[in-house]
DNA sequence: GGGCGCGTGGTACCCCGGTACTACGCGTCC
DNA sequence: GGACGCGTAGTACCGGGGTACCACGCGCCC
C-alpha cells in the first residue's frame, strides 16, 4: 500500500487524482494540499510514500516545496506533474530532488506506473521530455571513467604526476601544491614541468582544460 | 502499425518477443537479426519503426550495431534491451544514439509502451535506471542559462569582459587573445585584470576553473 | 652489480602574466 | 555640457611559472 500526498492550487484537479488513486486498491491518499507552503508542513506531518506535486501553484510553487521537503531530508518522493513541459521546469524539479517528472496529460496507468516506480526508489521521467534529457545527458555527461577510451597521455603519466595533475585542476599553484604535498617547490616544478611535457600542454591553463576534459577535475569539487 | 526488428542472438529469446508483439494489433515484426552485423544490414533493407537490440551477442555487439545504425541516418529508432543494467551499457547505448533502454525484465506492458513512445520519436529509460541516471545529470549538465542562479559576480562581467573569460577558458594566452579579438595585448591585459578582480580568481588557472563551474567554458568546446 | 624508472631536490635563466596607474575616444543619460 | 561606463591603449614593475640542466637515493629487474 502506497500512500500519496497530493498537491494542487486546483480543487477540481485534487478531486480527480483522487478518484483515481481511490480507484485502485494499491495506493491511498492520506492528504490534499492547496500550496507549497501547505505541502511542506502536510509532507512533515504525513510522511507519504510519494507527493503529487504541481509545478505552477500560487505562493510556494511545487519546485521550492519540492527542494524544502527533499532538504528536510522526509522520507516522501517527490513525483511532479505539470501540464507544461518546459525545460525550466524539469531541470529545476530535477535539481530539487524530485524523484520524477510526468505530464498531467498522461493516462492513467502512466501515473500509477509512475507513483508505482517512484515508491519502490526508482525514477520516472515522462516519454516527451526523455529525449531532451538524454539529448543533454550525452553532451554533458563524460563516459565514466573505467570503459571509456581515455587519452592515451594520461597514460603515460605516473601516479604521482597524474596527482600533481589534479592539483593544478583544482588551482593550485606550485607553492600550495608543495605545501599540501609536503615536497619543496622545486619538486613540484619537476613534476609540472613533466606533466606538461608528457600531455603537450604549453602552460598548466592548458593542462586545467586537460583534466576536465578527461574528468579528473570537475566543477565544485574542490 | 509500428514495424519492428528483433536483434538477439538467442533464437528463443526472438520467438518470445515475436509471440508478444504478434499478439497485440498495433506491432508487426518485421524481421529478426542473430547479431550486429546482420542487424544493420535488416535495418537498412526492411526499415523498421523500432529496432529491438540487445547488447550482448557474439561478433558485433548491439552497441556497435545501434553505432551504425543511427551514423547511417536509418529512420529506425534503435530501443536497446538487456538483462544486464551495468552502467556502461547504458551509457554506451545513449551515446550510441539509442532512443531507449530497457531491462529484459520488464513486464509486457512496459515493453509495449516503450516501443510506441520511440516510435513516436520519444525515448524511455528503464525506471530502475533512471534514477542513475538524473544523479549524473544533475551532477553533470548545467541549468539553462537563463532561469539558473548563477553566480552573480558572473553579472558583473561587461560583454567584453565576458567574452574575454570565454577566451581564457579556451586556455589562449593573453597574445593569442589579442590576436583573435584584434586588439592589443595590452588591451587583453587590462580585460583581464578586470576579470579577474571581478570573479575574485588570483589567476587566470582559477578563473578558467570559474569558467567551467559556470558552464562557460565547456571540453571538446574548442 | 649495473642499469632504469621514479620521486625528490637544486640552480640559473627568461618570459609571460598580473598589478598599478594613467589616458583617450565614444556612446548614453541626466 | 558634463558625468559615467566601456573598450581601447600605454608604461613600468615584479613575481611566479616554465625550461634546461644536473644530481641523488631508492626499489626493481635482468
Amino acid at each position: 500500500m502506497t500512500t500519496v500526498l497530493i498537491v494542487d492550487d486546483q480543487p477540481l484537479q485534487r478531486y480527480g487524482f483522487r478518484m483515481l488513486l481511490d480507484s485502485v486498491p494499491e495506493t491511498e491518499v492520506v492528504g490534499e494540499a492547496a500550496h507549497g507552503a501547505d505541502a511542506v508542513r502536510k509532507a512533515a506531518e504525513l510522511r507519504p510514500d510519494v507527493v503529487l506535486m504541481d509545478v505552477r501553484m500560487p505562493g510556494m510553487d511545487g519546485i521550492e516545496a519540492t527542494r524544502r521537503i527533499v532538504a528536510a531530508g522526509e522520507r516522501s518522493r517527490v513525483l511532479v506533474l505539470t501540464t507544461f513541459d518546459l525545460d525550466e521546469y524539469v531541470h529545476a524539479a530535477l535539481r530539487a530532488g524530485a524523484s520524477g517528472f510526468l505530464l498531467k496529460d498522461a493516462h492513467a496507468e502512466e501515473l500509477l506506473a509512475g507513483i508505482r516506480a517512484v515508491a519502490a526508489g526508482d525514477a520516472v521521467i515522462a516519454p516527451a521530455l526523455t529525449r531532451r534529457i538524454l539529448d543533454e545527458f550525452t553532451r554533458y555527461v563524460p563516459a565514466p571513467s573505467g570503459d571509456r577510451d581515455e587519452d592515451p597521455r594520461l597514460g603515460s603519466l605516473t601516479d604521482r604526476e597524474r596527482e600533481i595533475l589534479v592539483a593544478i585542476g583544482k588551482g593550485w599553484s606550485n607553492g600550495e601544491i608543495a605545501e599540501r604535498f609536503v615536497v619543496t617547490e622545486s619538486t613540484v616544478k619537476t613534476h609540472v614541468g613533466r606533466v606538461l611535457a608528457k600531455i603537450g600542454a604549453r602552460d598548466r591553463v592548458q593542462a586545467v582544460i586537460f583534466a576536465y576534459d578527461q574528468g579528473l577535475a570537475r566543477p565544485n569539487a574542490d
